[in-house]
DNA sequence: TTGACAACCGACCGTTCGGTCGTATTTTAC
DNA sequence: GTAAAATACGACCGAACGGTCGGTTGTCAA
């Protein structure tokens, strides 16, 4: 019977993002999707392979064919930032924050994987953002924004809390909607 | 030659923050403070064992003994914000996060120690900034702080960027001080 | 000088790791 | 129907993992 693709790798996804890198073994991952180790590796060259695999995957799903309701860039920054909020907070982790701490130079690929995914990210929000303010400030609040549902992610991992989650996207939309107004009255 | 325990402890520190408890081996540390894998035991009855002393001495390095020069609550939370940002940006990684991360129920001992690690933080912030506000604005004030801080951290970790951090750092420290001015002035 | 004790080490255990290879089975194309 | 290609598997590799144990070395008080 033949596995998918996208099988072995949204579940490599959940074997990374709950046990990391280095915690995630190959038996694990073939006894999840139903196979044998080696039949991974035709698929596969390597672990490291996966990683890419995984974080595009999660970037698709995350960025891939959005369409915003309004076309308003306010309504689509809120639908992204929900969505990957909701997302963080089901999941408890953050498979991307997990592999940038599982991955070193030894692991080459892995880790400019990593650098690829969240520069994404950035850029994505970033361009939504510059719509309504200076490329600079979209940049920053951006960075800030993500770093804000980083930082509450982690609180849901260890203590399963959400509501830290809930304020860093009510604070980053309404850090976002000040930076917009202050762009229209600059002087103030 | 006897090596000090806590040599032990914070070299398993620096293994934990750059590989994960997964990805840290008892021989690397061996290796590190020079003694043979065999002898680690003697001082500590498994791997898991290292956590609880890695994160009780990271702890009592950020809050013990610390005396704060003006006895001013605001004085006294910048000076530990600035202490915790300095060291993640110095280390790149937050062992606690990588910890919280890398922990699972397979390791209850280890899992319990991160929590406990991040409730003194919190409850710490949360002390430091009661003097001024009510006490469930100031627990709420410390977890986004810290928040912003581990979240900041992913790209020091990431990119390298350290501007994240500096951000980080003042807008917690505004919405600190902004607080304590609405409980002067409640109704505004 | 000796006895006791802490520190340390080498050898070893069973298990798991990432990865390879030859082969069997199923699907697909003509 | 048959050949080729895709899919999967069992058996195996050397290395590394966490952990144990019997024995050697160094320190120091009596």
């Amino acid at each position: 019977m033949k596995v998918m693709r996208e099988t072995i790798v949204s579940t490599a996804r959940e074997l990374f993002r709950s046990r990391g890198y280095a915690g995630a073994s190959m038996n694990d991952l073939a006894d999840a999707v139903g196979l044998k180790k080696s039949s991974l590796y035709v698929r596969f060259p390597n672990k490291e392979a996966l990683v890419p695999a995984v974080l595009d995957l999660t970037l698709q799903e995350t960025f891939g064919q959005r369409v915003s309701a309004s076309g308003q860039w306010d309504d689509e920054f809120v639908e992204v930032i929900e969505f990957i909020a909701t997302t963080l907070t089901d999941r408890g982790r953050c498979v991307g924050l997990h592999l940038a701490y599982g991955t070193s130079d030894e692991t080459p690929i892995a880790k400019h994987a990593v650098r690829a995914f969240f520069q994404a990210h950035r850029d994505h929000l970033s361009s939504i953002l510059s719509r309504a303010m200076p490329v600079d400030v979209a940049r920053d609040i951006a960075t800030d924004t993500l770093a804000r549902l980083e930082g509450a992610t982690a609180f849901v991992a260890i203590f399963g809390e959400k509501d830290a989650m809930k304020r860093a996207v009510r604070l980053s939309i309404e850090e976002a909607k000040n930076a917009a107004a202050a762009k229209s009255l600059p002087s103030r």
